[in-house]
DNA sequence: GGGAGTCATAGCCCCAGGGTATGACCCGGT
DNA sequence: ACCGGGTCATACCCTGGGGCTATGACTCCC
């Protein structure tokens, strides 16, 4: 029922090289095995993907879609993998960073990989920690470059601002707050019962920030210790949430979940790089530091 | 070395259910198949993922990332999945959908996914065509909602915009234009070779209208017959291209392209939902629709 | 009419991953 | 103190998917 991720490997390359035989090749697997292995794939989906004509082998239409779906699927992976790998190697690589959460969930498997596509010989390692411990981490010089999301570093580490990330209040499209004209505003949110990462998270810090002025707290809805718990809560239809744009892009993108605009409070949350010393950066650590700087949207 | 799906699937059950045990009663197989399975996978990653106690399991710290890099990956996989499910059925289903390439590529999957949360048990049937060919299928009746990018419909068929795609230039970092601080205007875009779509594609209209009243047009350094051909050949360094947003959204995100803002030149390009007749629609397709028109960002 | 290219089929073999049976351990209740 | 309910791991067997080689069918081009 489900593919394998060698076979949608293999659809990509068959898309790519126009022959079955060479995307074999490319895979290091003989022709009669790519052969079969597509047949099966083909099977399963209950798709033809291919045209084989006797001289070389072309997309039908829905192999096209089908194709391009692939390569989002091994995108991922591919982010998966290269973060594992430097999960692995956190202790001795060429270039040890480390990443609080966020970051390391959303932005450092992309940096990472692009990173690679430069410097493929390069090692790097990864370490997960809040942001304290990135910092402590960078003390004691056990890794070259962490990321934060604390709004002020110590002043004995260098840093730069590499992304902006912004909290968002989501709801569900049946939810009233979705449809409604008039925006809500700051009092109105923190009156209301929200669904919120526990007290000491990044999130729940900014969150309090931007509501300080506010006298009139709701008690949350929910507490909930992860931000993929939080998102499930209002998924599953809890109430309003506050959470990272980066965590909820996919559901806003597909509308699964609606944000709501709440004008007159700053949820920005600015995503620093941080390194040792007041020294310039050289070698791998500059590198990656310029990865993650480059302009975006 | 590459995980397969059921063993990232498992993952996150783990994760959910807090117990291996009860993942695997999920997933349908027997509790020691899953502690194997999930041993190989900590193994092949070379990563400790969750912590085995007598009274459930829970994820490590590197554990809590992969799973969300499997959670995505997983995502991605879903879409193929019930996209591919609503290409076999194209033909007799319950709702006959049919959407040019780029809807079905990028917004479909999504948009079916999101339909079948609230109706599981409704079939999808999806066609791919060309925009001229949908309006074709609506009006022989053949299906029952069509998605096009062209910018008229014929005034027998009703329609309504559900999302606008903007067109973006887009350029290596290191290309000077994703350094300069003066914008590139209308006309040095038009001066400069690009790399684009073939004439007649939807992609290449739009450009070519958005420039119309340039006119010194230079030639295109190449034409390519499909999105990810042109994608291709600016990330190999060919030159400058003008792009789908959605098909280089994630090359933005994560910075391996650059996009160039060139003022004064209109590159949106409305895409429609479209049905025949000036009736009402009722029933599964306007349920579609309303999945497709949910506010977005 | 070969030669170079395409892909498919046949037959063999191996191991990854499924299942059952069972053991080790922890915790809580009686 | 002990037993039952919960956790997960190990041992063992067996099946099937997917790898390989050898070969055939076909096309196009020189």
């Amino acid at each position: 029922m489900t593919p394998d991720l060698d076979s949608l490997r293999l659809l990509v390359l068959v898309a790519e090289l126009g022959s079955l035989g060479r995307a074999a090749e490319e895979l290091g697997i003989a022709q009669p095995s790519a052969s079969k292995r597509l047949a099966t794939l083909e099977r399963r989906l209950g798709l033809a993907l291919v045209d084989r004509t006797r001289r070389g082998s072309t997309l039908t239409e829905p192999g096209q879609v089908v194709t391009d779906w692939a390569r989002r699927v091994l995108h991922e992976v591919d982010g998966l993998l290269t973060g594992a790998q430097a999960l692995r190697e956190r202790q001795d690589a060429q270039l040890r960073v480390a990443a609080s959460l966020t970051v390391a969930e959303h932005l450092a498997p992309g940096w990472l990989g692009e990173l690679r596509r430069s410097r493929p010989e390069l090692h790097v390692g990864l370490r997960v920690a809040n942001s304290d411990a990135v910092l402590d981490l960078l003390r004691r010089g056990e890794v070259d470059l962490g990321f934060v999301e604390s709004p002020t570093v110590p002043r004995e580490l260098a840093s730069r601002v590499v992304a902006v990330d912004r909290l968002v209040v989501v709801v569900l499209p049946e939810h009233p707050w979705a449809r409604r004209r008039r925006p809500v505003d700051a009092g109105e949110l923190a009156a209301t019962p929200l669904v919120v990462r526990e007290p000491g998270s990044g999130t729940r810090e900014t969150l309090d920030r931007a509501l300080r002025r506010v006298t009139a707290r709701a008690e949350p809805l929910l507490e909930l210790g992860s931000t993929t718990a939080v998102r499930g809560a209002v998924i599953a239809g809890a109430g309003p949430a506050v959470l990272s744009e980066l965590a909820v892009a996919t559901d806003l993108a597909e509308g699964r979940l609606v944000p709501v605009e709440v004008p007159g409070i700053d949820l920005r949350r600015r995503l620093r790089a941080a390194w040792p010393g007041g020294r310039r950066l050289v070698g791998p650590a500059a590198e990656l530091l310029a990865v993650a700087t480059r302009p975006r949207r």
